[in-house]
DNA sequence: GCACCGCTTCCGTTGAATGGGACGCTCCCA
DNA sequence: TGGGAGCGTCCCATTCAACGGAAGCGGTGC
């Protein structure tokens, strides 16, 4: 902007705004704000009445700021998840309700899974996939069933990523479980992110056989009908992926 | 801005470009973007492209413009309304199963509700309460269970909107509705959205009895057990403000 | 081959954005 | 009770980032 800036634009600075209220909530110190975006106070409380003018954040007197109604609104919808989101809930909540379990769909963004969408279970274990939270694709069973049913040059440059602590011994390891992921048809993971969970996801696949999402469960460790999971998710993910293509 | 502008600043132009995206959906030319924001196509070119830097947009090649994952990503994970709708869900579940309907849960925003979550029943009746859409408070019965248990002040300024055009008699008339509303303890609304649908709505109340937000279902025009409804929700409803209240 | 249309890039102009400084408020501790 | 710290708010001269007209480029249809 004008006058000597950090060298960043106005749309920089507003994201940096949005970006800097944490993951859990709601309300935010002005100060505090302006602190954890690294704007400077005059600058944060003038793009904060802006935001505010316009619904994008809810400014209380005090100083008090929250993510505002509007922005909550424009976002949702137009989300470019609202399609997928519409046609999965009902298979989702079938889901749900037939296993009795923790159900998630997650899209791939990057080299995470980004959870779109979450019912959990009535007095369930943990499920610590939030809606909208994110977890690397090596460490989700919706990650890597994400991944495994991708580009050949995409799984190339994400494999690429753990060349460079350890030389091939990590890159090996994660191109076996995708590898073993395509080819059972779904990803398991035991206990990597609650040690008293299994973590079971299919890919939701397009016309090409791409996974455009992936459709998975959390259930506690003793569960032992692996057998009767995963066909159910796999029919559901493709009345998913039908209900995809018809619109 | 700089040079002769429109008079508007940089937070405008982006929230003109944010609202510009039609209700429906995703993918929008470049030039009718710039078209439908009112903004030259250079400026729409140029914001677009540092909001698609961040993630905000998706700007494929050719000019197509879509919502970002990652405005998605950052809305969801702070929203407003996060904490309501993951104390309202289960509750939600539950009347879905038990009543078979579909579900809404919705906000007062201004003279709107704004729905917030929605089940809907498998070969249900069309519900026209999407997730983000509005509709006027006097004809949704989610807007009247929210409007009927606010502050006197909020409702007669309400009530002042109708007073323009034809004297008080439409006044009377929402004031009549809500009053029913009110000690009834919930909104009726009969064909008003369709002609061959009820809807059905109670408030969420706070510990002052104030409405946070509004529990409804949208049942078939032939559907008599009108009795069993309301208990159920009211119910339900209590067990939203219980959660509420404890976190 | 020409004309059209849309996306993209360039670049001189300029006024909007900037942020340090000052003010006023409230709360807390001496 | 008085002083000081911490906060949000307002002011305003400086200046560079945003602006947008114009030209370039690639594709498509006549």
């Amino acid at each position: 902007m004008a006058n000597s800036a950090s060298g960043d634009s106005v749309v920089d600075r507003i994201v940096r705004l949005l970006s800097a209220f944490p993951e859990d909530v709601s309300a935010l110190q002005l100060s505090e704000l302006a602190e954890r975006s690294g704007l400077p106070l005059t600058t944060a409380h003038r793009l904060v009445r802006q935001l505010a003018d316009h619904g994008l954040l809810d400014a209380a007197p005090g100083g008090l700021v929250r993510p505002g109604l509007r922005l909550w609104e424009l976002v949702n919808r137009t989300a470019p998840t609202l399609a997928l989101r519409q046609a999965a809930m009902p298979f989702m909540e079938d889901i749900q309700q037939v296993l009795n379990q923790n159900v998630n769909l997650a899209v791939l963004d990057g080299w995470d899974a980004l959870f779109v969408e979450r019912l959990s279970r009535r007095g369930s274990v943990a499920n610590r996939a939030r809606v909208a939270g994110r977890m690397p694709v090596h460490t989700s069973s919706a990650g890597l069933a994400l991944m495994a049913h991708q580009d050949r040059l995409l799984q190339s440059q994400y494999l690429d990523q753990f060349a460079d602590p350890d030389g091939k011994v990590a890159t090996d390891a994660v191109r076996l479980l995708l590898s073993e992921t395509f080819h059972q048809g779904f990803a398991q993971l035991k206990g990597v992110v609650d040690p008293d969970t299994w973590g079971i996801a299919v890919p939701v696949l397009d016309a090409r056989q791409r996974a455009v999402a992936s459709l998975g469960v959390v259930v506690p460790l003793r569960e032992m009908r692996l057998q009767a999971l995963v066909p159910a998710l796999q029919t559901a993910a493709r009345g998913i992926a039908r209900r995809l293509g018809d619109a």
